[in-house]
DNA sequence: CTCTTTCGTTTGTCACACTAACGTTTATGA
DNA sequence: TCATAAACGTTAGTGTGACAAACGAAAGAG
């Protein structure tokens, strides 16, 4: 018998806790996060990959800082991720000649091809997420969360 | 200068990465922690103390298996966060006599002062959070998010 | 030519979700 | 009734993610 308690947890929770908008939102948030990790535990990958090879392929190649920036990954965190993308021969290492301080990574073609297959599994995973909604509803909640996002990020200076 | 990269975080992402369902909860609910867990620090508390001392009050005393599946917190976990909560003399922990498995763990007056002043920091910070949107909007995402969350709650068998 | 900033990197911290195992006690059912 | 299973509180440990601090090296600004 499983000790998981993700079903039980909230099946009897407090109506108090139950509609907590940041309780919610962390509550589900976890639930899409479990999604796309075990999906992308499949292909090898995870969520960190993916999204240092879509920065890569929407900016082209870019330093290790400018990974970090686009992705939100801090780059203390960036440089083991790198070594894990590097080793699986998905992105490359170079130092910049123009700043000796960079590296320029830049994606292989092994690696696009691996993002083009990551692609298909984060959008299956996101449907799968939004089942229960129809179109129109995932549009609102996407748009919703976007402005909260939007709001709340730390004001630009 | 800081460090902090929340707000360059998504400044320049790529839009694939923003508009995925999945990230923008993961950052919203970041988010909304963030904003609830200072908001508590600033009472000595943190969430996990807010969501035992609730289901306390909407339960009775309970043993602490109980208060585990009410609040979704591991039981493993609730033992040391009730010797924070019983040192701070918000709740009490006592043999259960009928049961001597367990512990019954009931709430103090000074638990219950405190809830009532944690209810009002807690509901503060929803409001915080949902600022930007407008009361039916904020009807909305809760409705959502609570679809979603009950879709995706682990099968009941 | 200083002073400051940026970059990659290492190391470490804190919180959270979760597993495994234990000794004790209660419930089950053959 | 007696063996077995289950539930309880507890300890210890794992993995991950977010983040801080500091470093030498290199580049930029005044």
């Amino acid at each position: 018998m499983s000790h998981d308690m993700s079903d039980a947890a909230d099946r009897a929770a407090p109506d108090r806790l139950r509609g907590l908008p940041s309780r919610l939102l962390a509550h589900v948030a976890m639930q899409a996060d479990r999604l796309v990790s075990d999906r992308l535990a499949g292909a090898d990958a995870r969520k960190w990959h993916y999204a240092v090879l879509v920065a890569l392929r929407e900016s082209g190649p870019a330093s290790q800082a400018e990974l970090s920036r686009l992705t939100g990954i801090y780059r203390s965190d960036m440089v083991a991720l790198l070594n894990e993308l590097a080793e699986r021969g998905l992105v490359e290492r170079a130092p910049d000649p123009a700043d000796r301080r960079r590296n320029v990574i830049s994606m292989t073609e092994r690696g696009r091809d691996r993002l083009t297959r990551l692609d298909g599994l984060v959008d299956d995973v996101q449907d799968e997420l939004l089942a229960p909604l129809t179109g129109p509803e995932r549009d609102q909640l996407v748009g919703l969360l976007g402005r909260l996002r939007d709001h709340h990020a730390r004001s630009p200076q």
